[in-house]
DNA sequence: TTTTTTCTTTGATCCAAATCAAAATTTTAA
DNA sequence: TTAAAATTTTGATTTGGATCAAAGAAAAAA
């Protein structure tokens, strides 16, 4: 089916019918890696979905400094915020594959809330998840050391990987350390203490969890670095 | 008018028989200053409403370091990312001042949406506004320095109190250095700083603005305090 | 393969801000 | 007013992590 794209969790509700009028009113374009979808700043006209690749939203301080606060991949909207809030974009949009992105124009969006009266409680939970999202990236990069945020991260990816003791790194270690709100030295640094404390063994892109518990309880800021071997 | 506290932006579609029927489905609960209204993780099961009085929301680390995530004040609903999320509080909330606090359970309010279907278009607004002060939270704590918080901090407030270059603290600064994700100590410091290099002038809990074109360049890390005076 | 480019690690140094400690000031209560 | 409690300021020290610089390893291209 050519718009299974759109088997977003916010369009769940919607029947065959729905979507393929939503199908119709949208258009799409493709980015290359690497290059900007939109800016800080920009004016949101469109509800955009990513069809293919992935997407970066992210901050930029004046010294070129980049904190990423999410990455989307296929049939997650993104740019929302600034859509219903009726104003600018709150962040840049970068493509970090060769991506597809779809675009629903807010008129036809809008007109689409009046025929399904459940759609917009689905972006209301969307908006809500995100909401909580940000919330805990507030808590990580106020209350949490990188050692602890990293840990975090890494039961997460392997909670979401399947649970098998081994993650995948889904980014290069510079993108990583933009996530967690760090540097590709810092991190570096960081992933050698916990290979050195035999918490976890790394080779490349592929980290192997040795003591799920010691990462737990430095995740929870029970322990600390410092204090191990 | 009893209600007027109802006058918060998501109800400003309802007619005055919704209002009235809202009304009578919340109830009330009072909260002494400084007690706290719910807990990380508690189940959300109201939207609540600000009556009277401050509610601050916060993030609190193992150590017991804290950071602010909102202040809100009258007529203002918060906890509502858990709610429509359905699920729990991702933070914890606190009344700042003797605190009225109205609930509508979840299942009314839910009705309501039917009734009013404008209703979830401004929750949508509302979370999106939200969701765009997260980002701006974001970007302040991983990319600007306490002097660049400061310093929009003092610009935002001078603004909404009315621009006459005289900022009264609604915080102690204890209270703000939470907000600004900072320590007293170091807040103390930074607005000696900006004292000396004229920028402001304090007195207690009044800032005057002696130079709002410095203060401004501060905020925008164009200029940094190091290179003044 | 070899070369080139990109990514990652390691070393040395530096800095903003946290922390610990104590004095000074302001606010509140008696 | 005075005493007590809470807040704020100032001083000394520590520290996590940033930055600068360069070497090493992987990946991509030739």
């Amino acid at each position: 089916m050519e718009n299974t794209y759109i088997k977003s969790e916010i369009f769940k509700s919607c029947s065959e019918e729905q979507i393929k009028k939503l199908v119709e009113l949208s258009f799409e374009k493709k980015f290359k890696s690497g290059s900007p979808i939109f800016f800080e700043g920009d004016h949101a006209k469109d509800l955009c979905l990513v069809k293919s690749g992935r997407v970066k939203i992210f901050k930029m301080s004046g010294e070129g400094k980049e904190q990423v606060l999410h990455i989307f991949t296929k049939g997650e909207p993104f740019g929302e915020a600034a859509l219903f809030a009726g104003s600018k974009f709150p962040a840049n949009a970068e493509a970090v594959e060769d991506s597809k992105v779809v675009y629903l124009p807010r008129e036809n969006l809008l007109q689409m809330f009046i025929s399904d009266p459940v759609l917009p409680m689905n972006i209301i939970a969307m908006l809500s998840m995100r909401l909580k999202k940000f919330a805990g990236l507030i808590e990580d990069l106020s209350l949490k050391e990188l050692p602890e945020r990293l840990a975090s991260y890494i039961i997460q990816q392997e909670l979401a990987q399947g649970n098998s003791s081994r993650v995948i790194l889904e980014f290069s270690k510079g993108q990583l350390a933009k996530i967690l709100g760090s540097t590709q030295e810092s991190l570096s640094r960081t992933l050698t203490k916990l290979t050195k404390a035999e918490i976890i063994k790394t080779e490349k892109r592929e980290i192997t969890i040795l003591d799920k518990n010691l990462l737990n309880d430095l995740s929870k800021g029970i322990i600390n670095i410092k204090n191990l071997t």
